[in-house]
DNA sequence: GTCTATAAATCGATAGAC
DNA sequence: GTCTATCGATTTATAGAC
C-alpha cells in the first residue's frame, strides 16, 4: 500500500507545481497570457504532459480562481475581529482594498475576468457555501449585528446592505486596477470617504 | 477640386462602415471577439483592405472607445437637468446605470478592458478635456453647488466626492456585468440604497 | 483601391512512440 | 508518465497581382 501512496503524493506535488507556475504567469502576463505552453515550459515538461493533470486550460483557471477566493477570505478573516460592527466594516473594507492592490492579478481573475470563474467562487457545489459566500457573509453578519443593536431601521436588509458596501468597495479597486490615471483621488482617501459616508448615511446614529 | 472631395467622402463613409461593423461585433462577441477578419467579412471587403483605413486593430478599438465615452456623456447630459444638485446626482446615477446596462459591451470596452482605452477617453489630447472628463465634470459641478449652498462641510473636496460617487456606481454595474448570480440584490435597489446612503452621509442635512 | 495569397506566430488539444 | 510530433484552427499583418 505504500507505493501507490507515494505515487499519489508525487502526482499531487506536480499538480501544485503546475498551479504555482500558472499563478506566476497570470501575475506576470494577465489571464489572457496564461497558456498551456507557458505552463509546460515553466515546470519543464512538455505541453502534452500538463493534460495528465488537468483536463483543460479552463480547469486550471477554475482552480486558480478557487484558491484566489480562499486567499481573499483568509485576508478578510483577521480583519473581522473588531467588536463594534461598524468599526469592523471599516476594517473589512481596508483589508479588502489591501488584498486587491497587493494581489492585483488574483483580484482581476476572480472579479474582473469571467462570470463562470466569479460565480464559481461563491457556491462551490450547489448548496455549499464556498469561500466567496463566506467572505460576503462577514459583511452580512456585521450589518445583521447593527440591526440587532437597533442602529439600523427595522426594515433594513443586512444582505442587501452588505452587497451595497461590497459593490462600492469593488468599484474603487476595480477602477484603480484598470486605469492608470483615474480616479485621481488616492485610493485610501476614496475608501475612507466612501466608507464613512455610506455608514453615516445608513446608521441612525453614530 | 470636386473629385478628391468625393473620394474623401467615400473614404470617410467606409471608415464609418468599418466602425459600425466593429461596434456590432464587440456587442455580440465582446472585445476579445473583435478581429480584423470579422470586420472585413461584415463590410464585405478582404481583411487586407481594412488596413487601408485603420493601421491596426488597436486603432479601431481606440476609436470605438472614444465614441463610447462620447455616448456616455450624451446619455448623462439630459439627466443633469434637475435644479437641486442632490436630486441631480441621483438622476445622474440612474442614467449612468441605465447606460451601462443598455450598452454593456460599450461600457465594458471603456471601463473594464484596458487602461490605455479608459485613460484615452478622459484627456483626449493632453490638456483638452475629453468626453470622460466632461462626464465626471457633471458630478463635480453638482458637488460644487452643494458646497456653495453650504450643504457640504467647508473642507469638502467636490472632485474627490464626485469620484467617490462615480466609483461606487461603477462598482454596482461592473459586478452586474461580470457575474451572472452576484450581487443577488437587484441593480435598482443597490443603486437607490447606495445613492441615498452616500448622499445622506455626506450632506449635513437633507 | 481592392483583391488573393500567404507569411509568421499563436493557440488548445490529441495520437502514438517509448 | 512523459515526450515528440502534429493536427486544425486561430490570429495580425504584409506582399504583390490586378
Amino acid at each position: 500500500m505504500a507505493v501507490p501512496q507515494r505515487r499519489a503524493r508525487q502526482k499531487a506535488a506536480l499538480r501544485e507545481e503546475i498551479l504555482d507556475a500558472a499563478r506566476t504567469i497570470v501575475l506576470r502576463d494577465g489571464f489572457d497570457g496564461l497558456t498551456m505552453r507557458k505552463i509546460a515550459e515553466a515546470v519543464e515538461y512538455s505541453p502534452g504532459a500538463i493534460y495528465l493533470y488537468f483536463p483543460s486550460r479552463d480547469a486550471i483557471a477554475h482552480e486558480l480562481c478557487h484558491q484566489g477566493f480562499a486567499a481573499l477570505l483568509e485576508a478578510l478573516t483577521p480583519a473581522a475581529g473588531a467588536v463594534d460592527p461598524r468599526e469592523r466594516l471599516a476594517d473589512l473594507g481596508r483589508a479588502y482594498v489591501r488584498f486587491a492592490l497587493e494581489r492585483p492579478e488574483t483580484y482581476r481573475l476572480i472579479f474582473m475576468e469571467d462570470a463562470k470563474f466569479t460565480d464559481a467562487g461563491f457556491a462551490d457545489e450547489p448548496g455549499e457555501p464556498g469561500p466567496g459566500e463566506c467572505a460576503l457573509g462577514l459583511l452580512v453578519r456585521a450589518f445583521a449585528e447593527l440591526k440587532e443593536q437597533r442602529r439600523l431601521p427595522a426594515t433594513a436588509d443586512p444582505h442587501a446592505l452588505a452587497e451595497v458596501f461590497w459593490t462600492a468597495t469593488h468599484g474603487i479597486v476595480s477602477l484603480k486596477l484598470i486605469c492608470r490615471d483615474y480616479p485621481v483621488t488616492p485610493t485610501d482617501e476614496l475608501l475612507e470617504t466612501m466608507s464613512r459616508a455610506l455608514l453615516d448615511g445608513l446608521l441612525k446614529t453614530k
